[in-house]
DNA sequence: GTTGACCCTGGACTCGACTCCAGGGTCTAT
DNA sequence: ATAGACCCTGGAGTCGAGTCCAGGGTCAAC
């Protein structure tokens, strides 16, 4: 009987995301479509706060919510394997790996103006300026 | 006289920027109000794809369209001095450091995860899936 | 029995950088 | 003189992940 339900609002509160975004997520089939009470008031157990807090932790790790929602429906059903979150996972370090790749070019083309740009002077001569203005690229 | 204007396909065409974009970046104050031929028609000069050209150099710097704007006005006048500009590409670097930075920690997070993972057997087992759903984190 | 905090819905709005559209006018080659 | 490619405008739509609102109903405390 310990029926140990709380509001949108508590939930809210615990789980340490506002609560439109957890309406949002509802909507979105992240969350399950709660429990209501004669008044309309959605319901929650300790199990959504979990579902939250796993939720978060995927966005920390990069994850969309289109992904986080694969996630969770794979580890919906005990019976499965491990394989396919693995997979998921790795295919996220993938996208990560990438985009730290980029990043990093980025990086070194920034420092490379900078290094190279004395930081007072005429303008037509700022290395930056003209790197950009410059003639065609290797497109 | 040598009126060596073009209209706006030729200077999308030699750009390498869709005309919708040219328009877009117009109405943003990107590039200048063009002149106009008795039809309506924009004309377009040779500075205009160096400008087009800088912008895209800027975009694959990581800079927001909004920084291109001010670094734009930054170089419009030949007496600023390189300091300004100099400045923008080092608040640049600061933050693609910044996202670089938090992308390798999301890479660790995910590697770790990753080696702890066998890629078989229950689901119950799986570190990622308890990772994910384990208990209150360090917020 | 009423105040004030909470909850409901549907829908609009935000950000950034485009992208696409309809319903028109224009230019060029034949 | 006409087909087809080009150009114009204003406005709407796209993506992701929320965020905010008006105009209502509900719950707990005093």
């Amino acid at each position: 009987m310990l029926a140990n339900t709380m509001t949108i609002g508590r939930l809210a509160e615990r789980a340490g995301v506002p609560i439109d975004t957890i309406r949002y997520y509802e909507r979105n089939g992240l969350l399950p479509t709660p429990t209501r009470r004669a008044s309309g008031y959605r319901e929650y157990g300790a199990g959504d706060i979990e579902r939250l807090r796993f939720i978060r932790r995927a966005k920390e790790l990069g994850f969309t919510l289109a992904e986080i929602a694969e996630l969770l429906s794979l580890t919906a059903d005990r019976h499965n394997d491990m394989r396919g979150v693995k997979h998921k996972a790795e295919e996220r370090l993938t996208q990560v790996e990438f985009k730290i790749k980029e990043l990093q070019r980025v990086r070194r083309g920034l420092q490379k103006l900078i290094a190279a740009c004395p930081g007072h002077g005429e303008l037509a001569r700022c290395p930056i300026v003209t790197a950009l203005s410059g003639g065609a690229a290797e497109d």
